[in-house]
DNA sequence: TTTGATTAGTTGTTTAACTAACTATATGCC
DNA sequence: GGCATATAGTTAGTTAAACAACTAATCAAA
């Protein structure tokens, strides 16, 4: 095997996985210290919310490149915690518009402040110019996979 | 809500997801049109063991950044599938030495050229030195919140 | 207007991540 | 030796992702 083959291996690993898995966790526990009960898959769904209410689940989709059931389960998971509620369109009777709920919008502020401060923890001392191009490199290859 | 708190969201996304689910989604599907019976996180660790046979499961945590239940869970489907054994070392009765078996040493060339056509796709017209600066930037992400 | 195809969403099943609580072995100190 | 502590690994329970198969509503074309 050549050794050429396993370099490409640490690099899989950069890309896929370590960076962005650290991220994460370190949101979820700036959530769980704050104490508030929420994962940062359901997060994620609740910031297209806030940034245009009443989505249809397709939209959901599309924004948070997940599949349809992952996106139905999440918004279960949701409407549980009494943080959005489906509402039947009037136009088309296949589609549920999300819309949040009051205790939904409450969450933006503090929530989006603990995102900002974990990307500036997670930033720092990276130039704003390798920020950009670090975001062009990995939109290209999200392209190239489309 | 100031804008600037979504644009650093978007930017949270390109990290935190996008790329790197499309690269390990692209990767099952290569597994999958192969005929290949085998996760993208089964095949991350069974890449551990090829670089080096014998790990401990506490070896292959620090070097999958997965936690001890996620090892073992991964391990007793790899042994399932018949890819490795467990084997109690003789000087700690504590540990045990992970073994890939005949038909887990038989995989490596194949997947790991699957994987290496993905990050050809991936990476198509993305120049080597933006690929490196882009690996520098995720590296110096993780060391930030380690 | 009815039939066929498309679209929106749900349900079932398997795999995996994370947390907490657990067992078993090893180590260090008295 | 005996006890506290640390380490290696497992088990239980919840949440989520991927895929396939499904229902219901809409649309388009004969």
């Amino acid at each position: 095997m050549p050794n050429n083959q396993f370099k490409k291996g640490e690099l899989y690993s950069f890309i896929t996985g370590k960076a962005s898995t650290a991220i994460a966790r370190r949101l979820q526990k700036k959530f769980n210290n704050a104490g508030l009960n929420l994962t940062i898959e359901q997060w994620s769904v609740l910031y297209h919310l806030w940034k245009e209410d009443r989505k249809s689940q397709q939209e959901l989709c599309n924004a948070t490149y997940r599949d349809k059931p992952s996106i139905t389960r999440l918004l279960d998971n949701l409407e549980k915690l009494q943080l959005v509620k489906r509402v039947a369109s009037e136009d088309d009777r296949r589609i549920n518009k999300i819309c949040l709920t009051k205790q939904g919008q409450k969450l933006q502020e503090h929530t989006m402040k603990l995102a900002e401060e974990t990307l500036n923890d997670a930033l720092e001392g990276v130039p704003p110019d390798q920020i950009d191009l670090c975001k062009e490199v990995l939109q290209k290859v999200y392209d190239n996979l489309k």
